[in-house]
DNA sequence: GCACGTTAAATGTTCGACATCTAATGGCCA
DNA sequence: TGGCCATTAGATGTCGAACATTTAACGTGC
């Protein structure tokens, strides 16, 4: 080796609380402890890595903010540990996303552009990997959107499902997170000027896609998700 | 209201941690406390609370690992607001995605299709606008990768820097961090068969992607990326 | 002027006690 | 017999005070 460049043997010492946070999330990681399980008690825990309880705690209390674990108060209570699927991915993002809006560190449609962005993938991937259990699901979405008036508060509820069912038919589990959760986080404006004119011509596009998604045609599925796309952000453009 | 129906005045009691949790994230969100500020040292802000020094300490331990805050211990030490910028959306983003493969809760090719999925908008937006700033960069990566002998050790360094810059480039920054987080999710195993005819294809298909940049030619973008990602995930699919 | 010990102020950790939560237990009473 | 309810036990939650460690700034001596 030259003489500029120098091997590094050296690493920054670990805080007791950093080393109990690391073994305890390989543990978890590597299956050494597997989803469900409960740890034991602080007190025996604390004393098997010989720190305090207090110190202990600290370190679960991360890993649980990081749902990792979770604790559970009272008798048979304890630390679990969670069962990390995908949806923690979603959930991760919606409150990240949240903050960062609330700060003003990203804009609403950067945000609203790539849900849009990964709207289209969703939809051919759906048309070809839909089971009949998603169309099912589906079906009953845009059933219930076809019968709610226009004051019914479960709308954008509806409309996320919808939106999530799609993403989740599509088989992957990265792409329906990332959709629901930007769906989530875009949600609050974007019923604001619902008229009954824009119910229906919604129901009618949804209607469109669901078609689509059904009989396997991820073309038409992308030219409809497109034309409906274009057409709400024109009626959010006009309130926003 | 129908008799069904009531109403909901109660609301889930909180405990002393989860209270100043709440109250200090909101000052944070709310610009009340604002960015690099220092809040007030633990032993002052306890009493503030009327909660001991250790319940306070939890809060805010969970607010550092949201990244909402960060601690330096020493004197004139404390805790501090951290700026959340959007790239802490990338780091969440690779931090969650390496657990969830880590545990086999999603595949490693549903990650890489969603970036695949968002490359491709990444491009065009890219082409439309980038600044002369982003060519630059951008010139100057390609320029090291033309450099860069087969084991080189930042190669794989220099493909993220290449896509991120192309995605920061885009405008968007929750694309931006997406593309960069998924892409650093996906490093590990990128580059397991490099050998000097893949490295120079490689080399060849981000010059024209970076040209079709530089023309503000979005199709032509499109069309190169597209060969790019192609051409990637067929020398890996040999592999993995 | 620079090296280095000292100081001060903050976070980090420890300890032991008590508070609260909650499932299970067991007894009382209709 | 069966259900209600007080008790209990075992876990997490909180408290308070002391001590350890970290780190920037200060001062002192060479």
């Amino acid at each position: 080796m030259s003489a500029s460049s120098s091997k590094t043997i050296g690493r920054a010492v670990l805080r007791p609380r950093e080393q109990v946070e690391e073994r305890i999330k390989a543990a978890i990681l590597s299956g050494e402890l597997k989803s469900g399980e409960m740890l034991p008690p602080e007190t025996e825990l604390a004393r098997q890595f010989n720190v305090s309880r207090t110190t202990l705690r600290e370190a679960l209390r991360v890993l649980t903010s990081q749902r990792l674990i979770s604790k559970v108060p009272g008798a048979r209570g304890g630390n679990f540990v969670q069962s990390v699927d995908h949806e923690s991915l979603g959930a991760v993002v919606i409150e990240t996303v949240g903050n960062l809006l609330a700060l003003g560190s990203i804009r609403f449609d950067e945000v609203a552009d790539v849900r849009r962005h990964l709207e289209v993938p969703s939809v051919r991937l759906a048309a070809r990997n839909r089971t009949d259990r998603d169309l099912e699901e589906l079906g009953s979405i845009v059933a219930h959107q076809r019968r709610a008036s226009i004051d019914d508060p479960d709308i954008p509820d509806l409309d996320r499902r919808f939106h999530s069912g799609i993403a989740r038919a599509s088989g992957n589990r990265v792409l329906a997170s990332f959709v629901s959760a930007l769906h989530h986080a875009t949600e609050p404006v974007h019923y604001l000027d619902l008229s009954p004119e824009v119910g229906r011509e919604t129901v009618k596009q949804h209607v469109r896609i669901l078609r689509a998604i059904t009989d396997q045609d991820p073309d038409e599925g992308e030219a409809a998700i497109v034309e409906h796309l274009v057409y709400l952000q024109k009626h959010l453009a006009a309130v926003v």
